[in-house]
DNA sequence: CTCTAATGTATCCACTGGATATATAGAATA
DNA sequence: TATTCTATATATCCAGTGGATACATTAGAG
């Protein structure tokens, strides 16, 4: 795709592109290291020089995941709106989502991008579900409340255990249920 | 293991035995159809007597795991009890417990027993929360913010996005978020 | 007692993540 | 400018995987 010369130029950022957008089309696990790199025109073993194996790339693109959901999450003015937007997020890129949400202790321990990014989000979210005065344990408490149900809400929809209806119904339901 | 004849007696109950045991010690990603088969001592072409593919033998796992939770449930005399056991379950065996939650749609619709086991969980959870005399949508919602608070806290629990705590001080406050 | 359908086996395949050794190039040094 | 050094890309290999096809065995229906 970029030039034929013997180094790639931005290996790096466009494996994550690459990765990212073969995860969106069909799946994690049928993401490949070979595939990604094929879609950069160069071969799995580059990849290495960048990633120390393929959970980290994934971690990485998960990572990439964290950062987009908090800068949406910026727009958010109240509760509601902030929920509305994780939800539209999730639903807009369910599998990138479920990556997000399959990291494990250690992915964020390993990865130092995907710490950053997933504490990045629970600031932004700190900000606007918790900025009253309350003790730093209750603000914490108002973000867990809310991430529990909008993730957990989504789990259940996404997966298909609970029947919920369609993506609309599914969203006006949740904010019902969580009192917004 | 068992004897040396050419046919195996019970293949399809052992193997799912030998999976979710496999699954419980080494996780979902490295339980291969072999390992499976060489813990019954058969052949991983065997396997496909009995389950159509590798996703079929994991779904029909779940669909184990989703007997064994409801059955569990079937102790818990109100919501808070419920809530103890399912997230106990869930801690005690967290990788059975992610592979339940990692089933999709089409596996819903494809493996029979996993949405019998799943709509027998769901009808164990309308006895024991929503016994009231209230609508069925309000029964239905009554459950469903229920399974998004203990699944939604677990889920952030077991991935560590949140940096909770040790499983008790978890237990505890989701109990305490869900105002139980 | 025979025949057939169900079940288990043997062997193959393309593909995967990862290891090792080698080639290339860009930057720092001289 | 010429030379070395290090980061990066390639080539090639490997064991392991899920799955396909063809064959062997056996239990049961007739």
């Amino acid at each position: 795709m970029p030039r034929k010369a013997y180094h790639h130029g931005d290996l790096p950022k466009q494996a994550l592109y690459a990765a990212r957008a073969l995860i969106e089309e069909v799946g994690v696990d049928h993401t490949s290291l070979r595939a990604v790199a094929a879609k950069i025109d160069t071969t799995h073993r580059a990849l290495y020089n960048h990633f120390a194996d393929r959970d980290a790339l994934l971690s990485a693109v998960a990572a990439s995941g964290y950062r987009d959901l908090a800068a949406a999450l910026t727009d958010a003015n109240n509760a509601a709106q902030h929920m509305k937007i994780y939800a539209c997020f999730a639903l807009k890129h369910p599998r990138l989502y479920g990556l997000m949400m399959q990291q494990n202790y250690k992915a964020f321990e390993t990865v130092p991008a995907l710490r950053q990014a997933a504490d990045a989000l629970i600031q932004v979210s700190l900000d606007t579900l918790a900025a009253g005065p309350d003790s730093d344990d209750q603000r914490r408490r108002t973000v867990m409340r809310h991430w529990m149900l909008v993730h957990g809400g989504l789990s259940l929809h996404l997966s298909g255990v609970l029947r919920t209806r369609s993506d609309a119904a599914f969203i006006t339901e949740i904010l019902a249920i969580a009192g917004l």
